[in-house]
DNA sequence: ACCTGAACACCGTTCAAGT
DNA sequence: ACCTGAACACCGTTCAAGT
């Protein structure tokens, strides 16, 4: 097997062991029992690891890419990217349990450097899914060029808001009031042109 | 002056200079001018510093009933108000501990009849402040007239996702990507019309 | 082209020792 | 009670040297 392979396995087996496992380059070279230079000959950084890692991950989880499926406006695209994030989460008991494990393995135990990069990793692959989306659309002209940074937190942090909403007890239909949520981020950021290079806040 | 103090500017400084310094012990020491033990007598961990200096910025940027103050632009009342909504959680431990009775009595019972009325309330109270706030606006002419329940919806899902990244780990600075998102949805809210009576979505 | 392992410059934390 | 600075156990990255 190529040392590549060797390298992720063993970085897998370790997150598969435990969420929060340390990856540092000793400890990976170790359990793929190749030398640390070896490993950074692969994976020039340790954020290049995590990330093929995530990645392939986040891959095999959740395959198909509403995106590109022209037949659709953009704005239908983007909202079925965002329910894809959701729909794994399911609803009621699943959510309730799917937050469980969240709440256990990254908010509850001390926040040590284990937690908080394994924490870290799964963000930035969160990040680069909806960056890629968003690149789409501006590539087709649906979204101005420019740094989409902005948009994508605030996307994200509008996911995070509406599957903690899952799990919590609810009054009416959740999906309608997701669903209407949704537009309005994805209003929201089909109508901004994105922000200069620069500067503190306000578009 | 006292060390407690001269580390805490010290720290201050660095991260006026650049929000993503650094602030490392030796870093933050030095330029406070103290030894490392020093440092970590006064703020036993790392975090301690950091929880510490936020503390203050976020003090320092809070007053007092911010909707009426007619003195800022409706703009600036809004996010503020938000602001006062997130402060009272506190960041990294107190935001965990915080999120952690949130969880264990909302989330992790089997939701009973006691259990869900018992967060309807907390978010029927909840939605009740925020209408005011839009309500004011409203009056002043600051948010076209109609209903403003889509819009609460809205801000109390973006103010769910910021509220449990704080409670997650947390990469670089909380402050400037809070502001921002904040800044968007605030963008957002005061650039819709309210929505007709009916309708699936789309403003 | 791939791999090794020592070396470098950093971390955060601990602790005996001073005042 | 406060402060010092060395020491410890870790990082990620670099690089001359090997095959």
């Amino acid at each position: 097997m190529e040392t590549r392979e060797k390298i992720l396995r063993a970085a897998a087996e370790m997150l598969a062991e435990d969420m929060a496992a340390k990856l540092s380059v000793r400890a990976v070279a170790a359990r793929a029992g190749v030398s640390t230079g070896s490993l950074r000959f692969h994976f020039p950084t340790q954020r290049a690891l995590q990330d093929s890692l995530l990645a392939r991950i986040y891959a095999h989880l959740l395959p198909g890419d509403p995106i590109r499926d022209r037949t659709l406006p953009p704005r239908e695209r983007l909202l079925n990217c965002l329910r894809q994030v959701l729909a794994p989460l399911g609803t009621n008991e699943d959510a309730r349990t799917a937050w469980g494990t969240m709440y256990r393995t990254f908010i509850e135990p001390e926040p040590t450097e284990a937690v908080r990069t394994a924490y870290l990793g799964h963000e930035r692959e969160a990040e680069r899914r909806v960056e890629h989306w968003l690149t789409v659309l501006e590539e087709e002209g649906a979204l101005p060029p420019g740094d989409h940074t902005r948009n994508v937190r605030f996307l994200l942090t509008v996911l995070n808001g509406l599957s903690v909403e899952r799990a919590l007890p609810t009054g009416g239909s959740v999906l309608v009031a997701e669903t209407e949520t949704l537009n309005a981020a994805v209003d929201h950021v089909l109508s901004t042109r994105p922000a200069p290079p620069a500067g503190p806040a306000r578009p």
